[in-house]
DNA sequence: CTGTTAGCGCGTTCAA
DNA sequence: TTGAACGCGCTAACAG
């Protein structure tokens, strides 16, 4: 039985032969104390390996070196990429990540937030989609600092860090022009999904930058899936004279282009180039590798991160941002 | 400003007309209330809204209901996984689940469970590959249950929880070998690996009780990558007679045997059949869809999950346990 | 079956 | 520049 009671702040101002008051003050800096002591006080913390109580804290201050990482499914891979960027940056200033999944209906993630602002968590990372304002009012009502991933900004509910997806497809239309090919069918998945009207818009500006002319029979819709990729990619290689190059929505709708294009007996890239979006584990394992837009996940933990710290430590006062984060083409075989 | 502060147990215990410690066990059930109390107190901790505080609940009691995952790196796919399965048990019971990825490093690690078990998690599941026995210890002298997903079994240092490799590739084999196939080539990754020596059991056990001989010439080793599935898979693609099949030890090295078969302009699954082991994503997205071994990660997940529940409620004074799941066989079209 | 009381370990007034 | 003392909200002896 190694039951050796952890020192407390009372043995530490014993040992250094001050008072409690002035060992809560060394530790945090909130008022001045004289070098001598401060320097005794820090060795008997050293000594005692000595480190304040989480909860005694909590329960005084109200905060608990905390932040929640609210997601619709902890599975999807895009978040434990943030999860991850969120840890690159909170984890070395001591705070605490809780990855908390919820089903997407509302009562759900009411309950989440109830459980966690209970605990006092100082930042909330809500990436839940079906989150309405009463669950982003509840989350800065409670002073929690709250960072959205999608939605509209205003100053009552946090900042907002999101991806250029625009920007990331234009990128990826570009290069297909650039490898010469004009003639570039885009398979979008669902367009009333903002991924699938931002997506597109990209493609449209893109071709313009490039001076080329937007063709609506070049650009087919469906589900954002590898099935949806194979019925749109048969659609447009039907097309007379077909596609120099398909560029896909996301990356399941890439892989089923791949299998449209091979189900045809063509060749990809000689024949028809082929991109994704998104930058899934899978791209680089399919042959040929995919070139597609990865999705910054981690940078775009990282930001949150970043914004949340400076809340807790500039205070409420502040009006919203929004960060927008930009894609990155990463160019395989595939074009 | 809504700044409605918050029910105490102090408010419910006057606005039922009774002692806070009655409110206390009313919530706690740690002692008999006659059912007409219980009631009034149940009906005003309703309209109150009334919720203990963590903090102050954990200063008293030590306890915080909260379990760590400590994993090696977030971002292997396996490791969400089985959160989702921790979340499925714990979060119905009210518990946080925090996840903590660390660097392979011993220190890092001293860190982690430092803050950890400051912040009294009730339970920890260990998932980093470096663990040594003074973290074990750690853990469980702070009283905090521990799950391990790999070690030995030690009656001070908790649980076990693991898939049967050994069982999944003997499966795996099995199969193979129903498809009417005799000569059967293994690409395992590294032999000194726990994975790498069980699988190899695996495949040694299906032969033998095919009653086909074992083939020394017939298994080749390397890394776990898809390099290394395309180097072995050709060593073993250019012998003769060819096998009529490629068992590889994962998913990665079956990626490397599709790209080596295809290199040699032969097909999948006419020529060779290929298997793969671990279900990452994109096995599913390749083509062909790879037949592969499902590692029951969300399973294991929730197993992990009540164990420590049955700790929780149970007290330390069991022996330890170590619990293994079967792994489950995904045919798909590449055997 | 119920209530009174004493801390849990800290931060923070208030006083010196 | 320093201390003494109070209380955050709750649980668990200890009475009754």
């Amino acid at each position: 039985m190694s039951k050796e009671n952890r020192a407390g702040i009372a043995d530490v101002a014993a040992r250094a032969g001050v008072s409690i008051t002035t060992v809560s003050h060394v530790l945090s800096g909130r008022r001045p104390v004289s070098d001598k002591t401060k320097a005794k006080v820090l060795r008997v913390v050293q000594e005692l390996d000595y480190r304040p109580d989480p909860s005694a804290r909590g329960l005084r201050t109200g905060r608990s070196e905390a932040v929640a990482l609210v997601v619709s499914d902890v599975t999807n891979p895009f978040y434990p990429q943030m999860a991850a960027g969120l840890q690159d940056v909170l984890q070395p200033q001591g705070f605490l990540i809780s990855i908390c999944s919820v089903r997407e209906n509302s009562e759900d993630l009411d309950a989440a937030l109830r459980h966690l602002l209970d605990r006092k968590v100082d930042g909330v990372v809500l990436a839940s989609l079906t989150a309405q304002e009463r669950h982003y009012a509840a989350i800065t009502d409670a002073g929690a600092s709250l960072v959205r991933l999608s939605g509209e900004l205003d100053p009552r509910f946090g900042d907002i860090v999101r991806a250029d997806d625009t920007g990331g497809m234009a990128d990826a239309v570009t290069h297909v022009l650039e490898r010469g090919n004009r003639r570039i069918g885009f398979v979008n998945g669902d367009p009333d999904t903002a991924p699938g009207r931002l997506r597109l818009a990209g493609y449209e500006r893109a071709l313009r930058d490039f001076g080329v002319e937007f063709d609506e029979s070049l650009v087919v819709s469906g589900p954002f899936t590898r099935a949806g990729g194979v019925e749109g990619a048969h659609a447009l290689l039907a097309l007379d004279p077909a596609p120099e190059a398909l560029v896909c929505a996301n990356d399941l709708i890439a892989v089923g282009a791949l299998d449209a294009v091979r189900e045809r007996g063509l060749s990809v890239p000689r024949d028809v180039a082929v991109t994704g979006f998104d930058d899934i584990e899978a791209a680089s394992l399919l042959s040929p590798p995919l070139t597609t837009v990865h999705n910054p996940a981690r940078e775009i933990g990282r930001t949150c991160a970043r914004l949340i710290l400076e809340r807790l430590s500039e205070g409420p006062a502040q009006g919203a941002r929004e960060v927008v984060l930009p894609q990155k083409l990463i160019v395989r075989e595939s074009t």
